[in-house]
DNA sequence: AGAATATTCGCAACCAAATTGCGAACTAAT
DNA sequence: ATTAGTTCGCAATTTGGTTGCGAATATTCT
């Protein structure tokens, strides 16, 4: 997929505003509306635009809190980190989860309403995982920076 | 902000799609369309809802690839790291950065075309950060899960 | 328990935006 | 220069968003 300079403008726009009116959107791209919303097809169509999605605040659901755990496996073959894997991503807390290749297993982003709902967390779910020999948790003091919006070229 | 069942439905429902048409949305939580539209309101004035974005498929636009960077600074003072944070916030590469207590000093989270591309904003950006004095890289062998959809209760 | 109050619902009419078809303009290649 | 291909913009149609109001449900106070 080739993306021209009006694309580009496209999914900034629609990256901080994801439910911009398609008029609105092509006044702020230089186009009229409809070779604007084919175009968004287009981009939709060709998987560049994945989906769409309403972001919520965690702090007003009782989710303010993120936490990094890194993981630690009793062995690396390919059964225990499949099995790992499997039941990490069930996990509603987890919303990031990568298996690494250096020092740690794999590392985990959890969302938590406070230290002792983490706590519970880690020991009751976490840590149940089969496989699982040791987890280190770091907390960010302060989050500088959090955007979805890819950089485009 | 006291949330009850049909809330929650509807955050769950807009989560996986911020565009899904009222109507749509309002038989899918058990409600004719206009309380269900006065529902979302209030939970977007409430803040609940803090806005709705176009993913883009990071493989698409030439970012496929996520790293996670530990940076050291070379003091921990209220100028070098307000100065740091403000740097790398500019950044388009860094779509997180977090202040951290442990270990390291920050951790950021950058996209990438690939491990050159890496390299290039790593030596060109990030390391001529005033204060930056180690940063190191780790690579994600595999990603077993990305979501933004939070927990609700 | 029962009445009064408050809240939330659903229907219907209205308004705005998304979508489609088609002819015109622009671009590129022979 | 002419032709083929692409992309544009206008206008009509359809679809979905929005608002007001009466009815139903839940809640509170006596």
């Amino acid at each position: 997929m080739n993306l021209d300079d009006i694309d580009r403008r496209i999914l900034r726009a629609l990256q901080r505003d994801g439910r911009m009116p398609n008029n609105e959107l092509a006044k702020a791209v230089g186009l009229s509306a409809s070779p604007c919303l084919r175009r968004v097809k287009l981009l939709e169509d060709a998987g560049v635009i994945d989906r769409y999605v309403a972001v919520l605040n965690p702090a007003k659901i009782g989710k303010g809190l993120t936490f990094f755990t890194r993981i630690w496996l009793k062995a690396q073959d390919e059964d225990t980190i499949e099995h790992f894997a499997a039941e990490v991503a069930k996990l509603p807390q987890v919303l990031e989860c990568y298996l690494m290749l250096g020092d740690c297993d794999a590392m985990v982003r959890v969302v938590a309403a406070d230290i002792h709902d983490y706590r519970r967390f880690q020991s009751e779910h976490l840590s149940r995982i089969k496989g699982v020999q040791n987890v280190k948790t770091d907390v960010p003091s302060q989050t500088v920076k959090q955007t979805s919006e890819l950089p485009l070229s």
